[in-house]
RNA sequence: GCGUCGGUGGUAGAGCGGUCAAUUACAACAGACUGUAAAUCUGUCGCCUUCGGGCUACGUAGGUUCAAAUCCUACCCGACGCA
């Protein structure tokens, strides 16, 4: 009954990886995929052509973001987030789920979302040592989420039921339940308390979504219409979208295995059309909590790591069963000058690339690499000129998406392991 | 020619007797960035160092002083004013 079928074409032999086609109601989603992520409505600097143009498929934008500015009402009136934003590809949004933590523990911390550590039990400290009086833009209730505004200082409260609500006027194609994000340096009792929030919060925000898009199936085109307004007289505005969305639950459970795997079963269970892994990770957590997660999952439905993208975590997530990613690295490291090439990143406002000639990378096919120079990337990091970040994000992009898009093809073609091998020989050393 | 003001590290520009190898900004040189508080942030930025410190520096040359980028004298250079 749904539309956004999922359908699994071809599975890594005893892996939990697999290659297949998600349909939304703005198209197909090759999988695995990689999401840029596009915060406030715009991937910073580019435009939706130029996405399109370097082997996008999907965007994904921010709803506590999206709310405070410019209001979710405002883009429901504008006829959705698609029209608005001039993305008329498959478009996600994420929750708020992930600045209950950015803008909560993590605010003005060195804490991420994946933390370098040697020894993963340094991790684990006691909640008072975090909170070390640093002032906060989120506060956690057990009904939901005190928000200062990082713009205006304003207050906000969100519930998951609100994060729903804001979620339909903003009409993605797949929006994602609200869930709080953890630091890995939690102690273990805190992510317990914290899992049992996000659990009845998933179950809250699933029922706030069933409830709504109930509504919408019975009444398709004048949901929300005011009564004297016929839908041909307002085609687009005052209106949630009249296709339907499809709702991710949110796994967590921090570096626990008990934690993950329990909540991998109880999110599992409920009646999502996909699921998110969520969190914060050690680095070398990530691999172990991936896979303990998806053996559980329902295998027929879609996994998006929520938040990953460097290379080599990709090649680690399509094998342990992952199908989406989202992932600001490789627009905001672009944009900050560091670009990706298949032996590794570089930093063009290295001295040594003033007078290189080369394209950034040899092979590749990108806008940017068919037309400049890492000479002229340079000049124009070094200038500040805006035109660097545009070209060197779409560089970045095109490079993250044939990446995941070659991993599609190798499992497709049986040989991941061979690709993954070659691949990270070259861009590792 | 006389007078006035000024000459500080790659640049601009603080400092105006000790706490000055010299605030700050920019430039330069590196680094970081993983559901975007981010076109951002961090570090280095005279030479040497066993990292304690040592050495050379604020136009040039002298001088005063326990101590000078800071005060005095001469000279050189620049800007402006008067001839």
């Amino acid at each position: 009954m749904s539309i956004f079928n999922f359908k699994i074409e071809k599975k890594i032999p005893n892996f939990l990886g697999r290659a297949g086609v998600l349909t939304t109601p703005h198209g197909e989603i090759l999988t695995p995929s990689f999401v840029v992520v596009g915060t406030k409505g715009t991937v910073k600097s580019v435009t939706p052509e130029q996405l399109i143009n370097n082997g996008v498929q999907v965007t994904l934008a921010n709803t506590y973001h999206l709310y405070l500015q410019p209001g979710d009402e405002l883009i429901r009136d504008a006829g959705g987030l698609h029209k608005f934003m001039n993305w008329n590809g498959p478009l996600m949004t994420d929750s708020g789920g992930f600045q209950v933590f950015s803008l909560g523990v993590a605010y003005g911390k060195e804490i991420s979302k994946v933390v370098t550590v040697t020894d993963p039990s340094l991790l684990i400290s006691e909640r008072s040592s975090v909170d070390d009086g640093v002032p906060r833009l989120a506060t956690i209730g057990n009904d939901g989420v005190s928000f200062r505004s990082h713009i205006d200082g304003s207050l906000h409260y969100i519930t998951p039921e609100k994060s729903i609500e804001i979620q339909h006027n903003l009409g993605a194609d797949i929006i994602f339940a609200f869930d709080e994000c953890t630091s890995p340096t939690e102690n273990n009792r805190y992510q317990e308390e914290a899992l049992s929030r996000t659990h009845a919060w998933a179950k809250r925000s699933l029922i706030e979504h069933k409830k709504r898009e109930l509504i919408k199936d019975t009444t398709p085109a004048i949901l929300e219409v005011q009564p004297q307004l016929a839908s041909e007289v307002v085609p687009l505005g005052f209106r949630t979208p009249s296709f339907p969305q499809a709702l991710f639950g949110i796994v967590q459970g921090g570096r626990s295995e008990i934690l993950r795997k329990k909540s991998a079963e109880v999110i599992g269970s409920m009646d999502f059309d996909g699921f998110g892994i969520g969190g914060s990770f050690a680095k070398e957590d990530m691999s172990t909590a991936v896979k303990w997660v998806n053996e559980i999952l329902p295998e027929e439905k879609p996994r998006h790591l929520l938040g990953i993208g460097e290379p080599e975590d990709l090649f680690m997530g399509v094998e342990n069963g992952v199908d989406l990613f989202d992932c600001v690295g490789p627009t905001r490291i672009a944009r900050n000058g560091t670009l990706f090439t298949k032996n590794g990143k570089i930093n063009i406002l290295n001295a040594k690339f003033v007078k290189d000639f080369n394209i950034i990378d040899s092979g590749c096919e990108c806008y940017t690499c068919i037309n400049y120079t890492r000479s002229y990337m340079s000049h124009l990091f070094r200038a500040k000129e805006m035109l660097g970040a545009t070209l060197a994000s779409i560089h970045n992009i095109y490079f993250i998406n044939k990446l995941v898009s070659d991993m599609r093809k190798s499992i497709l073609e049986d040989n991941f392991f061979d690709f993954k091998e070659e691949f990270l020989k070259n861009y590792l050393s």
